[in-house]
DNA sequence: CATTTAATTGAAATTAGTTGTCAAAAGAGC
DNA sequence: GCTCTTTTGACAACTAATTTCAATTAAATG
């Protein structure tokens, strides 16, 4: 990775930034586990699914899983992924993130709700959590005679890296 | 419209509440005005989106558009539409609101930016304006390194329609 | 007003992302 | 292993949006 991607370095901060949002890495049992307590059955593909969501990249596209499972078993379709990841997310094991009309991506529930800020030049996707903004959503619902269920906050901007701040 | 609708008559306000988002209403040298501000000829099809988008529901669909516009110009097509759409929303004279993977709607960009607040259950969406919110989503951007472009901030829930809050 | 020219149009094809269909394959309980 | 039900992959279908292209039209020019 490259350094001048990384924004507490440009900004001369003497330690590197704890990940604010922790992930606390899966093993089998725990894929087991999750399919079993959606009432699923085992398989390798779905297996395959949660061990690919599991490590790597975060903030994955259908595609994307679909073409690394795919190394380990060849023969798999597109269709299962799609089927596998809408029933992750309906029992929010997984949660879907969706910017700007392109293709969904899906990441691991985490412990800690957060938000996420984009890069539009370079795609670099960055979390947060401001409880601050959150409450204040509590807030601007109820003014309006509204329950919350649930929001969307994607915030986007040119990040740190020189790359992305070409004036062209 | 159903009075039960309308939440400042359920919360026992005494007055109609302001209309948060003021709209100054168009007229025909406006459109004009706004086609030739962007460099482009003046047809019929294009006064016509404007004339759909300027009056009646604020938040349509581009299918809503071409339906309406097709009154009176019946052998319109639907690339007209999205074309100008993405020409208007480009240069900013219209707003894109995307609300869950679902077709995208449209708005001209009233003075204020704002926000929204949809209904899970009736689909009502409701426009807000929260200024410690958009300074938080400043702070958040400084924080992670990033220079702020634009965000998305799409609250769900709710709405104070009786028919919405059947438990089933 | 007529001529010229480049922009605009509608129809249809195309794309991207996702969902539905269905017969074959494969888990899970016995 | 046998049975029953779920799950699967292939492929069709679907939705929203974009692209292509020949015909039409706005508007600049004289
Ligand atoms: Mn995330
Ligand atoms: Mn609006
Ligand atoms: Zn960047
Ligand atoms: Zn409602």
């Amino acid at each position: 990775m490259n350094k001048s991607e990384i924004p507490h370095l440009l900004r001369g901060d003497q330690n590197p930034p704890e990940k604010l949002i922790v992930r606390e890495p899966l093993v089998i049992d725990d894929f087991k586990r999750i399919i079993r307590d959606m009432g699923l059955k085992v398989t390798k593909q779905r297996m395959g699914i949660l061990k690919s969501l599991n490590q790597g990249r975060v903030h994955v596209t259908a595609q994307e899983v679909f073409e690394e499972v795919s190394q380990e078993y060849p023969d798999m379709g597109f269709a299962t992924v799609y089927r596998f990841l809408r029933k992750l997310t309906e029992k929010n094991f997984v949660t879907e993130v969706r910017l700007g009309g392109q293709a969904a991506r899906y990441e691991l529930t985490p412990k800690q709700h957060h938000d996420h800020i984009t890069c539009v030049r370079c795609g670099r996707i960055v979390e947060f959590q401001n409880l601050e903004i959150e409450q204040l959503q509590e807030e601007v619902a109820v003014e309006n005679g509204f329950r919350l269920t649930h929001h969307v906050l994607e915030l986007y901007g040119i990040c740190g890296d020189p790359n992305c701040h070409q004036t062209n």
